[in-house]
RNA sequence: UCGGCAAUUCGCCUUGUCGCUCUUCUGCAAAUUACAUUUUGCAUGAGGGAGGAAAGUCCGAACACCGCAGUGCGCCAUAGUGGUUAAUAGCCACCGAUCGUAAGAUUAGGAAAAGUGCAACAGAAAGAAUGUACAGAUCAUGCUGUAGUGAAAUCAGGUAAACUCUAUGGGGUGCAAUGCCAUGUAUACCAACGCUAAAGAGUUGCACGCUCGAUGUUGGAGGGUAGGCAGCUAAAGUGUAUUGGUAACACUACACUCAGAUAAAUGACAAGGACCUCUUUGAGGUACAGAAUUCGGCUUACAGAUUUGCCUGUUAA
């Protein structure tokens, strides 16, 4: 008989609780972004790449040190956007739109990745215009690497 | 009240959901150690998180390194007088000039008897030129004077945002500077020996001058790679008040701590409100714009507000 103290009890529901989350969180942090020099180098020269306009996904399979499913960076041009507030907002949208629904994609993933989304457009989207390219651009992404 | 001039202050707000970054309290885990401790990771909580121009990178500095800047020429900058400042080409005051009825605005404001160049219209001619008419003088004339054009016409004047002259000042490169750590291996690094005294390289654009100086041997040490840490934000700091000064500004006192990211945080969405516009039970709009070593200026962009002082005229009193 292995006596259990409602202590004990209050704390692994906690922590139940917390796994669950954890596994079903948005959350974008600093280790799931892509900030290695030579990554990117190595993405951009060898990696593979699918698009929805306006968007462009450039991914390379590889080893990463962290355990997470893949390292993704975003980026805007400075050809057609030419003040920093505008490619600001439309990383800012990028990034929200990705961080939102990469959960629904990943989690079955068993390799890792690099990424990075480009905004090849030129006109500034609204957020619900990037939301929906951003679901075609990873669902096109997943057929892509079965 | 309308119009104008100069300046001041601000430049959307609130709530909810989901996130980012830095700091910090606590808890847990791991590593390290004999222990104390320290470091790292994760989680909850708390707190901070773009601008008046953060922009252009046009001046001036701080700071850092390279170097020792020596001479001559060249090049660049500045240009009334006085003040202010860490410093400036900024700012303030005054004088002059130009514009405006005025409040005010602008100011590239040294020198034309050192030289070169340039000059609309008018005029014969604007400096290698001497016309025409009249008068005078003379042996004679292209000599002298007057008329006429023009701002200026023969011992002239204008122009230096034309060259030029004068006075003063000016090493170079920029935080991707630079230092340390980790990884870790070859040519360019350093020293000594040796060789040559030429080529060549560096030193500000050139010349002189100066320094290094091929290859090789030995020893030391590190290059490259934007990996990490430091530099990196408590400072020529911000606010208020007194005093001095016409002012720029300075002194003193009190209070405050206010972003530090690095493929680069400061957000996304929804609802409500505020203000503005219109075609008014609605629709649309809320500028310019995003820190990157840090300050002081300048310049440029800017929807809409805000307050203060002043000027002229009109109307009313």
């Amino acid at each position: 008989m292995v006596y259990i103290s409602p202590v004990d009890t209050v704390l692994m529901v906690f922590r139940i609780f917390v796994f669950l989350r954890k596994s079903m969180t948005n959350t974008f942090p600093k280790k799931e972004r892509l900030k290695s020099k030579k990554l990117i180098e190595a993405l951009f020269s060898e990696g593979q790449s699918v698009s929805a306009y306006p968007l462009r996904l450039v991914y390379l399979e590889t080893t990463l040190k962290t355990d997470v499913h893949a390292q993704t960076g975003v980026s805007v041009s400075k050809k057609h956007f030419k003040r920093a507030v505008d490619r600001n907002r439309i990383k800012r949208l990028m990034r929200e739109a990705y961080r939102l629904k990469k959960g629904a994609f990943f989690n079955n993933i068993t390799t890792q990745y690099a990424l990075m989304i480009l905004y090849i457009g030129k006109k500034m989207p609204t957020y619900t215009e990037v939301e929906s390219k951003m679901n075609q651009l990873l669902a096109k992404f997943l057929n892509d690497i079965k």
